[in-house]
DNA sequence: TGTACATCAGTGAACGCGCGTTCACTGATGTAC
DNA sequence: TGTACATCAGTGAACGCGCGTTCACTGATGTAC
């Protein structure tokens, strides 16, 4: 059952992307080799023949997830950024949903490889952010990074606070509504 | 092998404030019973003398975590609160630290009854946030609420994300400054 | 271009291990008389 | 107050299960001639 090279880097692709989807919904403690491979359309046993472990595929997938992050909010301004990252649609779908705030809390108990790609998430979106922004400036480089880099800390702790609540708990969606005003304010 | 009453109340305290602890540093899933118990100076057999599950445990520990982080931050005011919250030392002893931002993401995934607690204590925070803050009033009790909620996302979010970068990762502590920083001047 | 052989992505059974949970047992505590 | 018995917190062996990982095998692809 061998495959064309071109084949496999595609099902290894699929691998990485299944993995970065399930993670953000359960967790890395929560989905299986098994569970993950079947997810993508394989049996268990290949998945050694591209990856080393299950630790390198997180920090792979890691990676994949900023990168869909970064690749996601290109073409959108911040407050249109901030208005559906703090909306009851982001909060619900973990799985479609920013990898930071699905998998940050993870990511502290986790190998420097996969902190690594963190944090490299964390760059690239600033950065992405900042040239979003440029229009708005007035600022210099250094307080527009500030900025983002606040911005962005206080949209993933209050997604991160409301996916805590219990499903329908006013409180819940009260979090992403006082933050989303919050921000906004701020903003202008 | 049997025990006072008391002594068995006392124990089972133990077990809760030692799980608050081990699962702040590890999350639910990366600490098991056995060690649990043993953590607390017991065999893991009597757990189940004093909860029905793990789960059941895991609900309690966030309620003793939650009331730990409010009586901690007892007697402090706003900016005293965020300095100590935002410093390294918080950032680099989960153990000790916030269970909110140690265990959110890990709660996102839980049941309701951890969840639950999770809301419970966000709002006891507030409150007391709230209290603390009376002084610095000319806000309307809505105002004052929204600000109190809005910062506390804040801070989470912003330790949450320097936790995730790896631990001598120069942005990891840009994180904690910058935000330190806007909160601080915000609530000028 | 055609043939012979090596490669290696994918399969599925098997492994050792640690987990949450159960259970028979112990013996000091608590209770009934 | 003293005695006899029930209770039940704590012990440690055992359970079934799912996990990450390994391995012998398959057979189409890629390569050397």
């Amino acid at each position: 059952m061998k495959v064309t090279k071109a084949q496999a880097q595609e099902n290894r692709a699929r691998i990485v992307e299944t993995a970065a989807t399930l993670f953000r919904e359960r967790g890395y403690d929560g989905v299986g080799i098994a569970e993950l491979m079947a997810a993508a359309g394989f049996t268990h046993g290949g998945f050694y023949k591209h990856f080393r472990s299950k630790a390198d595929l997180m920090a792979e997938a890691a990676a994949c997830g900023m990168a869909q992050q970064v690749a996601s909010s290109g073409d959108t301004d911040l407050v249109e950024f901030v208005t559906h990252y703090l909306s009851r649609e982001h909060r619900d779908d973990r799985g479609a949903g920013c990898t930071m705030a699905a998998l940050s809390g993870d990511a502290a108990r986790q190998s420097g490889d996969v902190k690594t790609m963190f944090a490299d998430g964390i760059e690239r979106s600033i950065a992405e952010f900042q040239r979003q922004d440029a229009a708005s400036g007035g600022l210099s480089q250094d307080q527009a990074r500030a900025k983002m880099i606040a911005t962005f800390a206080h949209v993933v702790g209050a997604l991160v606070m409301s996916r805590a609540c219990p499903d329908d708990s006013p409180l819940a969606d009260e979090i992403l509504q006082v933050c989303c005003e919050q921000i906004l304010t701020a903003h202008k």
